[in-house]
DNA sequence: ACGCTGTTCAAACGCTTGTTTCATACAGTA
DNA sequence: TACTGTATGAAACAAGCGTTTGAACAGCGT
């Protein structure tokens, strides 16, 4: 009746799901959606692929998010939110007992991601790394413009590292920044083939140590 | 009339074009496909944009390469091979010159794609970077499964380092191609935002010598 | 002139996509 | 008990996709 071009926006979520499936229809989606892509991709999932396995019919997509964009989009937020909070209180927690370590920065900056892949956030982590190179305009946009979350990481090592230039700073955590984001979504299979089996899947913190000598190494310490 | 299941597989690609646009037919779908896809991505190319930009029809496509697929494979194979004769025809002359030099032995890695970026085949480039995570699962489990070409490199380095354990070597080669190919499909605007203006894109020589100063340091020299 | 061969073309095929419609079922409240 | 806003369902929508068809065309050797 109401013209709705704008958002459905139901006003609140839900108070309680209609069958013991786990949560509304809404939540099912979000959770079907984020795991679906997650394994195949965001041009491997149609609408009617995260409704099948949401247990949910195909127009719920679109009642409940008004858009497939707008859910990938909500989803993204969510989990990119949740990632730099958890770096960023690292980072605090680093900087207030020794600011002056650049390596504990760096840390600061790997081990979420790194550790994420170990519990039940692997999807959510499996999601945000595929965002970056396949997802829609929308948040490909979102990544690139929103840097406030890495201009801390660049204060504090520029203030760490008082002798390095700050571009220099910068163009390393660029550096850096690949080597994490190249290895995240490593499914091993390719090391394991160039080194006949020697590189196998190890132990999560002996990654990351592995991962923090390299960067640090090519930050020249 | 005889069935063609298989490939059409016209004996000769062509002896001359019709119009004086710049080849047959084919080969102008073949630049028309890959200058698309290096623009706007595997996913945001159909096939009749690709005929539009070429000047042929739908059907041209499905005629001269069987499917929209084996002509992307077709053009990838043909800019992987190009890109990997540089780089072992670089690493051979290295190994005879200074066969111990680790640096120069991660140069020849290095060398050919950043210099890529500023010839005519810039936008193989682009191709072969995008191929890496959007293309298509035949192109995407040839770049898994064939590594003769990062043996060779892991060969070298192995020599070159010998007190380095092998599997060592291979997993800085796996941080260090992290580093390669994050850079390559950057426009540097991201890096510029963080940088207030003061990361731009330089000189590709500089720039090499930037990645390979990193790289060389998360070895560890 | 003929047929043969390689190429182009307009049109259509079958299928999938994201989205919409409208009727219905369900709460909670008056 | 009727009313109201929320949620779900089956069906259909228009548009785009990769691919196929069958006819027309050119150039060529015989």
């Amino acid at each position: 009746m109401t013209q709705q071009a704008d958002a459905p926006e139901p006003a609140e979520p839900k108070p309680a799901a209609r069958s013991g499936e786990g949560g509304g229809a809404r939540e099912r989606i979000f959770r079907a959606a984020e795991w679906l892509v997650a394994e195949h991709g965001f041009d491997g999932v149609s609408t009617r692929d995260i409704v099948a396995r949401a247990g949910a019919n195909v127009a719920a997509v679109n009642y409940h998010y008004g858009s497939k964009t707008r859910l990938l989009l909500e989803i993204f937020r969510a989990r990119a939110t949740e990632l730099n909070r958890e770096r960023t209180q690292l980072l605090r927690q680093t900087l207030e007992a020794e600011p002056d370590n650049p390596r504990a920065i760096l840390r600061a900056l790997i081990e979420p991601p790194t550790l994420w892949v170990d519990d039940d956030r692997r999807i959510a982590l499996r999601f945000l790394n595929r965002a970056r190179y396949e997802g829609p305009l929308e948040i490909r946009e979102l990544i690139r413009t929103d840097v406030r979350h890495l201009r801390r990481f660049a204060d504090a090592l520029a203030s760490a590292l008082p002798e390095l230039p700050r571009d220099e700073v910068i163009w390393r955590l660029h550096f850096a920044l690949g080597v994490l984001h190249y290895n995240q979504p490593t499914d091993y299979a390719r090391l394991a083939l160039i080194s006949d089996g020697a590189c196998t899947p190890e132990d999560r913190e002996a990654l990351m140590e592995r991962l923090l000598q390299f960067i640090c190494g090519g930050f020249g310490f």
